[in-house]
DNA sequence: TCTCCTGTTGATCACACGATCAACAATGCT
DNA sequence: AGCATTGTTGATCGTGTGATCAACAGGAGA
């Protein structure tokens, strides 16, 4: 009954072992949230004595808060990447909001939220925090630019609209955290507030059909 | 030098004493979060062994969760009554929005958030979340649909829009957690927004000027 | 084959947590 | 005054955390 065989782990090169540190350190963040981040877990997963991990990191808030920052990257990266497929700037403003209120991505969420409060005691984090909000509100922004641009829509203020709609959605999803059984039709329902925020046409903000 | 005199506390009545750990732990918990109430904690915060929290209270998860109950609650209660004092519905949204985003109730909101993720790993904590959460959901509810009746706003599922508002107003303080900085005029923004899910006339809902 | 470099171990430290409980002492009652 | 009730203590246990470091061993180069 070898369960946990605990032969000594193969010898690799720091960069592959900083690798496997990282990406076990993501999923435990993905599956279980930043808490579940301690030397001890990580090192489990990646099967390997629980020093090592510490060797590697200069300390564990250092590694929270660059898993958070790679997860959370990577989120908006992905997003970026399918608004710029769409044709016009209400297609990605329904797009945008179409995508973040799916559900798919609560895993995500959960890390949000709880980075927002890690980040009082973790000062690292906070300022991946900071670092990781400006990112995604800048895609926002750049949105509601190119709609006002086009005149879709009728901003004043893009930044703050931008901070604004941002919040939305991460409060929306915040509660689709806990009320998971919660309201349909969100998105219509944010559509329509976002049309509100910024000067478009009711009704011109729609998400396109799930395929 | 008798920085902690040490001696031995008073002896009071459990009523008392039970209501001098519940108060201690509201006021940890406001200053210092939901996480920081430990046992310790609680117990130097009122001048008492450890041990005489942990006889005042099944354990700790529940002394958080009542906690998180009471502070939450007393605020839901004092907006409510601001709300009463209100003639219209357009007024008492204005209200709701500008009461909830002028950054005085920050605490209580970092409670909010600390709840949420807490909520994975402590159900009693989570139950509570969800009946606080409907409580919210109730006040705001009970606005639109006020408004409805009064032909002031025009909304089919009263339900659905009141957990949306919540949601955005929800993420905008969360968001006012981490960038206190951030934008100005967000009453303007998210009074704009509600504007558009409620279905009343753009302008409608606007905040009286503070006193 | 031998040697050195370095990736790796795991025991260990100090600390904090919740929980428990025998012993203590203040208070009120008889 | 003596006693019984009960509020209170604080040491203790088991667990978990981050961090440290002497000792070990795999592998590449001489």
């Amino acid at each position: 009954m070898s369960s946990t065989p605990q032969k000594r782990a193969v010898r690799k090169s720091p960069a592959e072992r900083a690798a496997e540190i990282t990406e076990a350190a993501r999923e435990i963040a993905l599956e279980a949230g930043l808490t579940a981040l301690t030397l001890r877990n990580v090192a489990a997963r990646v099967g390997v004595a629980s020093g090592l991990v510490a060797h590697y990191q200069p300390n564990m808030d250092a590694l929270v808060s660059s898993t958070f920052a790679t997860i959370v990257a990577a989120e908006t990266q992905e997003v970026a990447g399918l608004l710029s497929l769409q044709p016009g700037p209400s297609e990605r403003l329904a797009l945008l909001v179409d995508t973040l209120l799916n559900n798919s991505r609560l895993d995500v969420t959960a890390i949000w939220v709880e980075a927002w409060t890690l980040g009082r005691r973790n000062e690292t984090l906070a300022a991946s925090v900071r670092e990781q909000m400006d990112a995604w509100q800048k895609v926002f922004q750049g949105v509601v630019e190119d709609g006002n641009a086009t005149g879709a829509f009728n901003v004043s203020d893009a930044a703050a609209v931008a901070w604004q709609i941002l919040g939305m959605v991460d409060g929306l999803n915040a509660q689709a955290l806990v009320r998971w059984d919660g309201v349909n039709d969100r998105g219509t329902h944010l559509a329509r507030a976002v049309e509100g925020m910024v000067g478009a046409a009711p009704g011109s903000v729609v998400a396109k059909p799930r395929l």
